[in-house]
RNA sequence: GGGAUCAUAGCUCAGCUGGGAGAGCAUCUGCCUUACAAGCAGAGGGUCAUAGGUUCGAGUCCUAUUGGUCCCACCA
């Protein structure tokens, strides 16, 4: 006996019971198969310290659906999961914690540090991953890695030293951007730049032996002067040219420094006078080393002014600026202050502004790598979807500047660097090869390198990483290079650029041929969703409201590749109603499969033209879906799996059949059930990688109420294909023009106010002998769904009474003889309108066909097909034109 | 400063390589029809931002303009 399901879809009880049983059953599990092509994505890691936001939910729904449908479609498909160590975020949280406890990071020292922030990540590490399986991500656990992995960690020592020996990482003084906060370096990615509203100082500085002579500079950033070494202007500029070579006095420190010419100076801004600071600005320490100007670092790591400053000394950098602008005016070298409006570097993880340092870093020199990453796209060995992305790819990597690796952090990757206390030899080596003794004077005083490395360093491995390089793993070798990475626009260069120069430095493949960008996930008002906005919504909790599948649904509805979206509830309620309508449909399907019988005999030759139709329709269906998801556009597919179900499968074929299944005589009852069966089966399993959850739940107790168990679970059960034998055209054809007849008839009764309980007698007259035989085969649905107690069909009009209403359909006409409830009026009305439209029509597909250039140049087919509709229109045209001069 | 992107029904958005203007929600009308009122049937509503151009034909391609969003960039 069949399992009954549930009146309403009821997703609590259903998915967790899910998720067990494809855990249970290893359906995620994915092992080298060399009879099977492999499909692989490797998860974009989500932060050990991360919480499931609907960014996530939309990158891992995408995921899911590519895996899941191509592990139906029959490859060995593997959706390798992780975490991302994160360190700066991770190291955040620990010290937090610590502080809460009293206790200081420095005191605990680096190695009880890091048993600490191990600790955290066992406790609270995992919760992403549990997150990450409500929504039904069938990834392979069994593969689960984390970047600071024993795997991982040799990935990153071995890719370290070997771009060290190519002298493609080096260490160097280089100007960095430094928060102060964090007291790290960062790298360029991880500057955001803002607009900040400031001010513009302009400050005289006296030029030495000239009493009473002044040049005028202009700054944002007074408190920089400390540490000037020069100023300089454009060397064409005509004012100035007569003190360049000479020196000036700097102020409040009374040093006398140079006027230097430097192109870099824009006569236009400002006084055409820039200060030079090059320990604190990027562009001035490019100056200082075309000029060999001294480097003076005025600041602190946390940003306050140090012992250089003289009585600034201490002070924050803001509190020294007041100051000093004080001093300035007290002096008279104040000018004016303007107000100005600029671009400030601020840390994106804690928007403090960046202090540009003068820092011994580690980098990887860029250029050299940077080219097969953008050879590889112009060679398409990798593409974006959509492809306006190539530009953003492009763009950064044509202008990439050395990535600055290093980090003043504990948590993460160490950088393998060792040094010698005695004569300061640098030596980087495997942990397993550690230095003893110094290589160059043979001093046992060793001392590793106290940083570690960004942590993207070690996600731009990866792809590989993960599947055991630097190893030749059975897995290496099978599952890479993966075939689909999924990500947001906003990581492109974080990520996605790294991975593909890596992956092709260090297994000479790009990791990925395809990139499928997605947008943001917004609030109903376009905001980004945010903490301290406190407009984010949470996943879960639509999660345990409305299900995962409804989640999913909207994620995935009307969503273009590469935009932004918003997010609201009215739309996930639009799809808890769908997967209820689904649900429905089964539940109306199999409570009519327990009486039945005789299933097994249903030959495609007796089928009637709407079970023919429906099977026409879901062939097409699958089809026009596999293409859309082949290329990406899971939107437009769900789309087209919606409309299909709802209206064509529900609406219409479905209340077609009913006649056949309430009667006990009807011997294509089985045919009806058949087709019933088969056609939802089918739904779901196109359906399936939208909504996991619901499709597996009818589709197993489906099989279960069939008595077929040949497969388990619809998520490894065969994707459908376009069958030649399920192609009907001429069945399809008939019961559109059926679908056009019944449309019309409601729409009548709609206008004339007739309740559905006033059914009346239908005669469809037409001449054509074809269209009488459709109406004839089909009698039996198009009366109900027509409110028809008779139907006659007719080949002229002879003998019709006169009061009569009618709608005209390509082919025949309608009529409807409840004379009691006609409005001649309104019918007149109504054909007056429909009168106009036609002639539209008409206008149109004549101007068409009486141009000449149209009809030497336009295809064939779509001539024809203008041509078809022309005598369409026209006999449309006439019955109407007939129908009121009747009435009139 | 450079680049990208958007402008389509009251709202939120689809519309792939040019040839029928669409969906969801909202509105209005009528229905508790034995799968579903989280439903059914019907209706109204759009010179597809503006101006040109290419084309037999443009929401779709090109140019310019207006307005919005985002990214990149060293203008002190």
């Amino acid at each position: 006996m069949a399992k009954e399901l549930e009146k309403t879809y009821n997703p609590q009880e259903i998915e967790g019971r899910l998720y067990e049983k494809w855990l249970e059953k290893k359906y995620f599990h994915a092992e080298v198969d060399r009879s099977k092509e492999p499909f692989t994505i490797v998860i974009p890691p989500p932060n050990i310290t991360g919480k499931l936001h609907m960014g996530h939910a939309l990158d891992n729904t995408m995921q899911d659906i590519l895996i899941r449908f191509k592990r139906m479609q029959g490859y060995n498909a593997l959706w390798m999961p992780g975490t991302d160590h994160a360190s700066i975020a991770t190291e955040v949280k620990v010290i937090d914690q610590l502080k809460k406890e009293g206790i200081d990071k420095e005191e605990l020292g680096r190695e009880g540090f890091l048993k600490r922030a191990w600790e955290w990540k066992e406790e609270y590490g995992g919760t992403i991953i549990s997150q990450l399986k409500k929504m039904g991500s069938s990834c392979d656990w069994e593969r689960e890695r984390f970047t600071l992995d024993e795997g991982c960690s040799k990935a990153v020592e071995e890719v370290f030293i070997k771009l060290h020996e190519k002298g493609l990482i080096y260490k160097g003084s280089r100007i960095i951007n430094w928060c102060p906060v964090c007291q790290t370096s960062i790298s360029d990615a991880e500057v955001e730049h803002e607009e900040q509203a400031g001010h513009f100082w302009h400050i005289k500085y006296p030029i030495a032996g000239e009493e009473g002579r002044f040049v005028e500079i202009a700054t944002t950033r007074p408190e920089t002067l400390l540490g000037d070494t020069a100023v300089a202007v454009h060397p064409d500029d005509e004012r100035y040219q007569d003190i360049i070579g000479k020196t000036v006095i700097l102020p409040l420190v009374n040093k006398e420094i140079p006027v230097v010419a430097d192109s870099y100076v824009d006569k236009e801004f400002g006084t055409g006078v820039v200060k030079i600071t090059p320990a604190h600005d990027p562009n001035d320490f490019e100056v200082g080393k075309r000029h060999n100007l001294e480097e003076i670092t005025v600041m602190n790591d946390d940003a306050t002014i140090n012992e250089k400053g003289g009585k600034y000394a201490g002070l924050d950098r803001y509190e020294a600026r007041k100051q000093m602008v004080n001093d300035l005016d007290e002096l008279g070298l104040l000018v004016k202050v303007e107000d100005h409006v600029h671009n400030v570097g601020t840390h994106d993880r804690c928007k403090t502004t960046v202090e540009p340092m003068i820092k011994q870093q580690w980098f990887v020199k860029m250029e050299e790598l940077a080219k097969p990453a953008i050879e590889a796209l112009k060679k398409k060995e990798l593409r974006f979807v959509p492809e306006r992305f190539d530009k953003t790819y492009l763009h950064w990597l044509e202008n990439i500047r050395d990535w600055c690796i290093s980090r003043q952090l504990w948590w993460g990757h160490r950088i393998p660097a060792y040094y010698c206390d005695s004569c300061g030899e640098i030596m980087v080596a495997r942990e397993s090869e550690k230095p003893c003794t110094c290589s160059k004077c043979g001093s046992s005083k060793i001392t590793q390198d106290q940083d570690t490395l960004d942590t993207w360093f070690s996600s731009a491995l990866w792809p590989f990483s993960t599947l055991g390089w630097p190893d030749k793993t059975e897995e290496l070798d099978y599952f890479y290079p993966t075939n689909v990475l999924v990500t947001g626009y906003d990581i492109i260069f974080f990520w996605v650029i790294r991975m593909v120069f890596s992956g092709l430095e260090h297994t000479g493949k790009t990791p990925f041929d395809t990139v499928l960008i997605h947008g943001l996930v917004r609030d109903s008002q376009g905001r980004k969703m945010s903490k301290s906005l406190g407009n984010g919504i949470d996943p879960l909790e639509i999660i345990e409201q409305y299900g995962a599948d409804a989640l999913r649904l909207t994620l995935i509805t009307g969503n273009a590749p590469g935009n932004d979206m918003r997010f609201y509830m009215e739309r996930v309620e639009a799809s808890r109603n769908f997967a209820n309508k689904v649900w429905n449909a089964s539940r109306f399907i199999m409570m009519n499969l327990e009486k039945s019988t005789g299933l097994e005999n249903v030959t495609l030759d007796k089928l009637t033209q709407a079970d023919k139709w429906i099977l026409s329709k879901v062939n097409a269906l699958t089809k026009d879906v596999t293409d859309n998801m082949e290329s990406y556009e899971l939107g437009i597919a769900v789309q087209k799996i919606y409309d299909f179900i709802w209206e064509e499968f529900c609406d219409w074929y479905i209340e077609m059949v009913k006649p056949r299944l309430y009667s006990d005589t009807d011997e294509t009852k089985a045919s009806a059930l058949w087709t019933l069966k088969t056609v939802l089966i089918q739904s779901l399993k196109l359906l399936h990688p939208y909504m996991p959850f619901i499709t597996e739940e009818i589709f197993c107790t489906l099989q279960e109420a069939l008595g077929e168990c040949e497969e388990d679970s619809i998520m490894i059960s065969t994707w459908p294909v376009w069958k030649a034998e399920w192609n009907f055209a001429n069945d399809e054809q008939a019961v559109e023009i059926i679908k056009a007849a019944v449309k019309g008839i409601r729409n009548v009764r709609a206008e004339m106010n007739v309740p559905p309980s006033k059914k009346a007698m239908v005669i469809v007259v037409s001449e054509d002998e074809n269209i009488r035989k459709i109406f004839d085969t089909s009698k039996l649905f198009f009366a109900t769904l027509g409110y028809a107690n008779e139907v006659e069909i007719k080949s002229d009009k002879a003998g019709l009474a006169e009061d009569v209403v009618s709608t005209v359909i390509p082919g025949a006409t309608i009529y409807m003889p409840f004379a009691e409830l006609v409005d001649v009026e309104k019918e007149i009305e109504r054909l007056e309108k429909e009168e106009q439209r036609l002639i539209g029509e008409l206008k149109r597909v004549n101007g068409m066909l009486n141009n000449e250039k149209f009809i030497s140049k336009a295809p064939e087919a779509k001539i024809n097909e203008e041509k078809e509709k022309l005598e369409k229109y026209t006999n449309m045209m006439n019955q109407v034109q007939e129908r009121l001069q009747q009435l009139r």
